[in-house]
DNA sequence: ATTTATTATTGTAATTTTGCAATATCTAAT
DNA sequence: ATTAGATATTGCAAAATTACAATAATAAAT
């Protein structure tokens, strides 16, 4: 107990929960609003932008990296991150697919 | 430590967050599908669908429900759900509106 | 009033997530 | 080679999540 019983689902759905759970952190999404914005890409001015430690920053940008939404390039000593379109434009496809207007329902049964 | 520092961010990072959160588990995406699906709603065959036990698809429920996706009326000794169309949508607002494409970028920095 | 059926709550254990200090790694410059 | 600057990794503590057994609560039927 404990665990998700990721066994129970199909893909689709396991793999929908991943996505969202990349970004179920206000951290995530202030990093990459923050990505967006800055359309040539940062490196470690993030650690001063959000208020949280450099490691913690780091490992957050490894859970976003894991889900291939960002990719980070080496620039000099610094590290660039930019948006992984493909990935970017997948997550808003399935969100929305998800999403779908929901139909007939005259509030309930 | 282990607490997320939510005063770091705004209102919409936070909320965009608990959005995410809310379907970040495989057996809420289900349930989700599951109502949407079944234009009559549903009550206790969630149990029976979904392979996990009454008290846990209980307390996913309770989860859809402290985010307005959901919400349930009793019908005779069971409960009958169904989405709350008016978050839905707001879910598929605010997720579209997040995934926004991005434009320039030609592959970092 | 009791029983039956269904859902919610409580309590608990395992796991995962969050955050950071300390440290390691890596690159550029001296 | 050493140093300086920047990011990643490791290890750990606190907190949150997931899952369920046991139990309570609730409503219908007998």
């Amino acid at each position: 107990m404990g665990a998700t019983k990721t066994t129970l689902f199909t893909k689709e759905q396991n793999d929908l929960a991943l996505m969202a759970k990349a970004i179920a952190h206000p951290a995530r999404i202030a990093i990459l609003q923050h990505i967006v914005q800055t359309n040539t890409c940062i490196c470690g001015d993030l650690v001063e932008e959000l208020g949280l430690a450099q490691p913690t920053i780091s490992q957050h940008l490894k859970e976003l990296k894991n889900v291939n939404l960002i990719e980070g390039i080496i620039e000099g000593n610094s590290v660039c991150y930019c948006i992984n379109k493909e990935t970017w434009a997948a997550f808003r496809k399935f969100l929305n697919a998800f999403f779908v207007p929901v139909k007939i329902n005259k509030k309930c049964c």
